[in-house]
DNA sequence: ACTATAGTTAACCTCTCGGTTAACTGTTAA
DNA sequence: TTAACAGTTAACCGAGAGGTTAACTATAGT
């Protein structure tokens, strides 16, 4: 819950990048191996298996190991990461506009009241 | 509303950072200038410098520059950018895992007749 | 007019990222 | 048992991140 700096720093890095988002978004159709992920993507083995170790790191994706291949699993952990973060600070976030709002709604009377 | 690819690379990425959302927490709390945003950091000016365009170009902040000083303001529209994409994908990761949960009752439910 | 202040720009350094190719491990299939 | 396959590791490369110091611009105070 009490989510460290360091995870977040994985989690926010793992999600600025296209290729590992895309490989999110065809996990999130259902888990499936490796070689399929890399499919769509015109890059190296080497390349695709570096991104799958930063979303593993990042706590976004989980792997089974079975013969040869290598089969991932979207993984809540790290999403949650992520939304729970947003979440905590959108509070301060819609507050200070709440807040914004309310003054600027203070002022206009004010000056309504000038007329 | 459709947020580009690259808009998401920019937001995530200037997430990624501890300093960068120690600036937004210190913003949280109310607008301010760039000297007392970069007061508890420990790091030069350039450096500050270099974090608050990150951030600004994300769509993060916004700056007003009166006189000498800069103030500086949180933005809906970067963390919306960030909010929107969990969001959405998060609709897919709760379908897969209400379809997994699905899955594993009915293989329960199987098992228990076999009984 | 001089000086302090707020912040940026320029040049540089080191480390990491995203990519490559080549070589490797381990599993499956003929 | 030999060959194909799934994936990783190692070594390398160019570009960019995050930091520095030094020099600059421009506003504010005295």
């Amino acid at each position: 819950m009490l989510q460290t700096s360091q995870q977040l720093d994985q989690v926010f890095f793992a999600l600025s990048d296209a290729t590992r988002r895309g490989i999110l978004a065809r996990l999130a159709q259902g888990s499936t191996i490796i070689g399929e992920l890399a499919a769509p993507f015109e890059i190296s083995k080497p390349a695709i298996s570096k991104h799958m170790k930063i979303l593993e790191n990042a706590g976004l994706i989980e792997r089974t190991i079975t013969g040869r291949q290598h089969q991932c699993t979207l993984t809540t952990s790290g999403l949650k990461t992520a939304e729970d973060w947003l979440n905590f600070h959108r509070r301060f976030w819609e507050s200070r506009f709440a807040a914004l709002a309310d003054l600027l709604q203070k002022e206009e009377f004010k000056n309504r009241s000038k007329q």
